[in-house]
RNA sequence: GCCCGGGUGGCGAAACUGGUAGACGCAAGGGACUUAAAAUCCCUCGACUUCGGUCAUGCGGGUUCGAGUCCCGCCCCGGGCACCA
């Protein structure tokens, strides 16, 4: 990969380059992680994995399809463990807020990492138990909808539910039945969301009333408290798991505009309208009824209060404020901002990575580790079940009865400070030196978009955890930041017997597809036996769909692969590759190296441009040159690379096409070629760095100035204006450039096809857009 | 399911804040040069057309003199969802 790099001709400081695996790299994380566990910001807690029980192991997230393990094909199961975590949620508030002043930084991924981080305010609150001194906390954005409360739902492995369910078996059954399955966000917000009563009551905080207590499938144990209260009339999941259930629906809010009404029906006899359309209960048929047999988008739309006792006819706002000193007052609960950033779990149960330095004492009690590195150790064995580490008494057992730590971190630590280790990557008695300080943050941050979130976010941890130790000086770790889509391709397989899939590259495979570019039928190169379409997925290296570019190089050559790999498209949009475009960027340098080295001794001897007697074509020329290079810097700052190569090639298309008659065209020659060397100098450095020496322009073109803009080439003395009639274009004028605008409108309402359009129709509006075009509003 | 993007010719794409849709390339077709091929150069290239035009930027509505661009509602594709990194 290093010769790769080096034969594209990336500019690296090779003196600083490093590994992450390197105990002298990773010692300083481990360093830095004691200092955490000094400062109480990490902690050792419960949490749940994914577990393989044949296979006795945790896998990944990605290692669960459809609920089974990748290997094994056994369901997977919920299992707790303990595990470190890092404080994240510590700076959750400092992370949300600086996002503000990274206006380096993409719209795009500032909103993706707020609604991540996800501030919410709301408020907590206990339920009591019916028949115990226990309480239920829970926490909730909407306090406004608390009166329409039917029932509280329990994550599965909740105490009380485990409690209940001693003497229960069908809800034991349910519980154990909720251990199955994976743990990401999105198995458990797409699987059917089940529940089972506890046969316990939680005693609503204001009215006392006794509600239902169900164990929920949805509701996770690690996140918040583990319990919920539910309000089927204003929750979507609640509504529909309380029409599965025979749980009673209760609308407490109505549309603000209501109000009046809302008033009527709440003063007149109080009864509940439960399950009835509101507009029935409020006597007024001319509305649209608020129908509670079925599921609507407006029911979870803040309103006004009915059926709230106190509460009713507040607004939302209101009632929250109401609501929320109410609780406070009777000691029954309080306002409270959340956050749906939960704390970084560092830990992982596998070989790779760096160990955690920690030691656990005879006794129970833990110490951060003082001899550091801890080494990974290099000769283990590696049996598919767990982690080796913890099989290696030479690794893990210390004397005086001690216990090494087994688990790795989560290899995203590593990841989350290289950059600042760059700075002072040769310093062996610090993890940064004052080398930080001078060259943080970083300028421009380069990065799939693929780590809009996660990475992103724990680099920025990270670098105010440094930031804390004194260790760098500014706040933020990247400046800017420029987000690149993905390279993505196809992925294809074979299954085994047994089910697993192995990934095929797909420059192994060979296809065949109908005039309408379906696929026939995909085989194996090597052997001719099918393969199946495993879908269109970013490059990586577990689907084994990356394409390697070395091929591409020994072929056309690092500029054109360069080239062709910035014009393709712009960098954050994802992109299909296919090389096929590539003949077209190795064409382009073939023809800028031509009209280079055949006009060389024109260009040497040829002046500047001359700026006022040039003929009309050349001052044409000119204008095109300069409108290029002009837009080519726009490009260039807002990093649309694939347009500046499109302008570098119609500047290249303007110079062909030059007048061998003109007496400017060796003048125009030389500038235009003095420019276009320059603008794609970054692109593709090669060809431009030798061309620039051989036309006599200088020794090093990275050493030369960047091209300027001639204000004067750009002046037109006319102005073609489009001409419009009713919005459609029918004709176009040239204008003097300084003519105004009741002339311009005069040019327009002339011209031919103008006049041809308008027939007989009047003339209402005639709108001029300065330089551009005149729109004729006739009917 | 939730959050963030995207959808424009046969293909990659362009269109700066609403103002000529398809720049620049690829592929394809035709031609020149050549014994031939490669390379190179020139021309054509969204669809339909009665050759006046008409239609066309995922689909359906809307705002506007004017919408690829703004608004509302959908569909499809990609990225992320905390243990792939």
């Amino acid at each position: 990969m290093r010769t790769q790099l080096k034969q594209l001709g990336f500019g690296y400081d090779w003196d600083r380059e490093l590994a992450t695996c390197d105990p002298d790299y990773y010692r300083w994380e481990q360093w830095l992680f004691t200092r955490l566990m000094e400062k109480g910001l990490v902690y050792r807690s419960q949490a749940t994995v994914n577990w393989d029980p044949i296979d006795q192991t945790v896998l990944a997230n990605e290692q669960v399809i459809d609920g089974k393990g990748w290997r094994s094909g056994a369901p997977v199961e919920k299992r707790e463990i303990q595990q470190w975590f890092v404080r994240i949620t510590d700076y959750a508030q400092e992370l949300l807020d600086a996002l503000d002043g990274l206006d380096g930084w993409p719209e795009q991924v500032r909103t993706m990492q707020r609604n991540w981080i996800g501030r919410s305010e709301g408020v907590e609150m206990r339920f009591g138990i019916e028949g115990s001194d226990e309480t239920l906390e829970i926490y909730t954005t909407r306090p406004d909808t608390l009166m329409g409360v039917t029932y509280v739902a329990v994550a599965a492995e909740h105490p009380l539910a485990r409690r209940a369910a001693e003497d229960q078996p069908a809800l034991a059954a349910f519980i154990e039945e909720c251990r199955k399955g994976g743990t990401s966000e999105a198995e458990i917000e797409t699987m059917e969301k089940k529940g089972h009563p506890l046969g316990l009551n939680a005693l609503h905080p204001v009215t006392g009333e006794a509600v239902p207590i169900f164990a929920a499938n949805f509701v996770l144990m690690g996140y918040g408290t583990g319990a919920v209260m539910a309000v089927p009339a204003h929750d979507e999941r609640d509504f529909h798991f309380a029409h599965k259930y025979g749980i009673p629906i209760r609308p407490v809010i109505v549309p603000e505009d209501w109000k009046d009404l809302a008033m009527e029906v709440t003063s007149a006899d109080g009864t509940p309208a439960e399950s009835r359309p509101v507009v029935a209960v409020l006597g007024d048929a001319s509305r649209v009824p608020l129908d509670w047999s079925h599921w609507d988008a407006r029911f979870e739309q803040k309103g006004v209060l009915i059926n709230s006792g106190p509460f009713s006819t507040l607004t939302s706002a209101d009632a929250f404020e109401s609501i929320a000193t109410w609780l406070t007052e009777h000691e029954k609960g309080r306002k409270r901002v959340n956050f749906r950033l939960r704390d970084w779990g560092v830990s992982r149960q596998r070989y790779w990575g760096c160990p955690i330095p920690v030691v656990n004492g005879p006794d129970g009690g833990l110490r951060p580790e003082t001899d550091l590195p801890v080494r990974l150790p290099e000769s283990v064995v590696v049996d598919g079940s767990g982690s080796p580490l913890k099989k290696m008494p030479s690794f893990s057992d210390l004397p005086g009865g001690e216990i090494r730590e087994t688990d790795t971190f989560d290899t995203f630590f590593e990841s989350s400070w290289y950059y600042a280790r760059y700075c002072s990557a040769d310093c062996d008695t610090a993890m940064l030196d004052e080398r930080a300080r001078y060259w943080l943050p970083v300028d421009q941050y380069v990065g799939g978009i693929e780590h809009a979130i996660l990475h992103l976010l724990y680099a920025r941890f990270f670098h105010k955890l440094m930031r804390d130790e004194g260790l760098v000086g500014c706040d933020e770790p990247f400046a800017r930041l420029l987000t690149q889509g993905m390279v993505v391709a196809e992925t294809w397989y074979r299954e085994d017997p047994d089910g697993r899939k192995q990934w095929i590259n797909p420059a192994e495979v060979e296809t065949e597809r109908d005039e309408k570019g379906r696929l026939v039928r995909a085989w194996l190169t090597a052997d001719g036996l099918p393969v199946t379409f495993g879908g269109i997925e970013k490059m990586s290296k577990s689907k084994n769909n990356g394409v390697d570019p070395q091929v591409l190089t020994e072929r056309y050559g690092a500029d054109t692969v360069r080239l062709y790999t910035m014009f393709t498209s712009p960098p954050e949009q994802s992109l299909e590759w296919n090389d096929e475009g590539v003949e077209g960027a190795f064409r382009f340098l073939k023809r800028l190296w031509w009209l280079a080295t055949t006009e060389a001794q024109t260009i040497r001897g040829a002046g500047d441009p001359p700026v006022s007697d040039l003929d009309e074509a050349a001052g044409e020329a000119r204008r095109e040159i300069h409108g290029v290079l002009k837009k080519a810097r726009f490009d260039y700052e807002r990093q649309q690379f694939n347009t500046v190569v499109s302008g570098c090639m119609t500047l290249v298309n303007v110079l062909y096409k030059l007048d061998p008659d003109s007496p400017a065209r060796g003048s125009i020659l030389r500038e235009g070629l003095a420019i276009v060397l320059r603008l794609l100098a970054p692109i593709a450095p090669h060809i431009t760095h030798h061309l620039w020496r051989e036309l006599g322009f200088g020794e090093d073109i990275l050493g030369s100035t960047w091209p300027e803009v001639d204000a004067d080439a750009l002046v037109q003395s006319m102005i073609d204006y489009v001409v419009q009639v009713n919005g459609k274009l029918r004709d176009s004028v040239k204008v003097p450039a300084d003519a105004d605008r009741a002339s311009i409108e005069a040019a327009a309402l002339a011209s031919e096809n103008a006049r041809r359009f308008i027939g007989d129709a009047t003339v209402r509006k005639v709108i001029v857009v300065p330089n551009k075009l005149v729109n004729i509003v006739a009917n």
